[in-house]
DNA sequence: TATAAAAGTGTTTGGAGTACACTTTATGTA
DNA sequence: TACATAAAGTGTACTCCAAACACTTTTATA
């Protein structure tokens, strides 16, 4: 009979989707792999991760995905939400990865199970500084992610459907504009989520049946043309 | 710095919804723990469970899963699908666990993290018979399942609503009737699902708009009133 | 004060869902 | 054979929602 070794390593992955106000774009927030200083003259190439790094024992899952993430852009705060689970042998197997595992792990063999979690966050509500193995912290347009390490690509793809699924379900639109806001900003939102574009009129008409906005007697400032109001959440 | 063992065990859970059609009830397969032979005295609680167990070196999870259940149940050849990832350190610590740790697995303080499955069958096409762990093997309606083992619970609390979400995508009803049937029998099971009453003419129109029925011109026989008109899916 | 640019604003139409009740038909029995 | 029973089968009206669609108003700036 087969014998088992249970040499199994659990991870955490996450992806970070930022919204872009100003430019209306989605964007993921990825980690460049850190050459270490002790290499000798090895050609390290660095590639593109989710930030995402092995559990620690009696560590809770969630939260080791906020550790993992703090550790290595220092952002924190955020309501992680479980997508998944990537189990496949060979998800750490692929001679593209074999170099950094050799370097950062001390059983680069292992097999590794990771449990992925994402949420979407206004870019300027974060500043992420790399720590830990990570070189650099980037962000990239959801629509065109690089090639990423292991099997992080497809980690993506899964986090943004659960995105999209629930932000019809409303939830999250509250964290991702300030606390005033135009009707045009609301509408950009949703268009760069699902990729579309929306009818003003039946936009607005659409929220405002939802009933959870208040409308200001503000108006923006500084802007070049013709002000909007502004409107806020309920409470 | 803390020290990592590492000590992590996998393992997958399936969570079995049977559908009954006789009867009109949803139920979930479940195992009653097995009493080793080699236990001496002790009083050994059985408890119910989900069909699971550890996932061996190499294999992938969605492997795993369908192993595992048809070690246990016999129960092959259905479409599992992951539903999530429970990894609570303490979900394997409850005083109600430890017996059967100790007696079932090598490292029984192991931290175990489990990835879940589900899927929804005919209650008719599998015919269940235990193995391994399993003292036995048993339906339990969906509505009213028992106390069970580890968190398995909140397992099968999520994969319900995971399977109503899928539902509402059309996607399993044709692996759920016979292949011929009649519409009462397509409305019954939205009904199980959704555990509500629909208007049976409200129904037909919906069904009937999606367009993938084909109406036989054949009846049900041996009923014991006017016999319905027979239908198949489109292929 | 003229111009540019975005804000702001309603109506109509078609489709989908829902509420609602009576007639028809095959069966088994008297 | 006709009667009773129980389920099958069937249609309309109303409401709500989504989608298509274009012009007027307002403000800032030159």
């Amino acid at each position: 009979m087969k014998k088992n070794t249970f040499r199994n390593h659990i991870s955490v992955d996450c992806v970070i989707f930022g919204y872009d106000e100003q430019f209306n774009k989605l964007e993921v927030l990825l980690i460049e792999q850190k050459k270490p200083n002790l290499t000798g003259n090895k050609s390290f190439v660095a590639q593109f991760a989710l930030p995402g790094d092995l559990v620690n024992d009696e560590e809770d899952l969630n939260d080791a995905a906020k550790r993992v993430l703090d550790e290595l852009t220092h952002v924190s705060g955020l309501d992680l939400r479980q997508s998944g689970c990537f189990g496949d042998p060979m998800r750490v197997k692929q001679p593209k990865d074999k170099e950094w595992l050799h370097l950062y792990r001390q059983d680069p063999d292992a097999r590794v199970i990771t449990v992925t979690y994402y949420t979407l966050v206004r870019k300027e509500m974060i500043r992420p500084v790399p720590g830990s193995f990570a070189q650099n912290v980037v962000w990239k347009n959801a629509k065109r992610v690089p090639s990423l390490a292991f099997d992080h690509n497809l980690i993506v793809k899964q986090a943004y459907n659960n995105l999209r699924r629930d932000f019809e379900e409303e939830m999250f639109a509250k964290a991702l504009l300030p606390q005033k806001f135009t009707l045009k900003h609301l509408q950009n939102l949703y268009e760069v989520i699902f990729n579309t574009n929306l009818d003003k009129r039946n936009f607005i008409k659409r929220i405002k049946k939802e009933d959870n906005l208040t409308e200001l007697s503000e108006k923006q400032k500084g802007t070049m043309f013709k002000p909007s109001k502004l409107y806020t959440f309920k409470v």
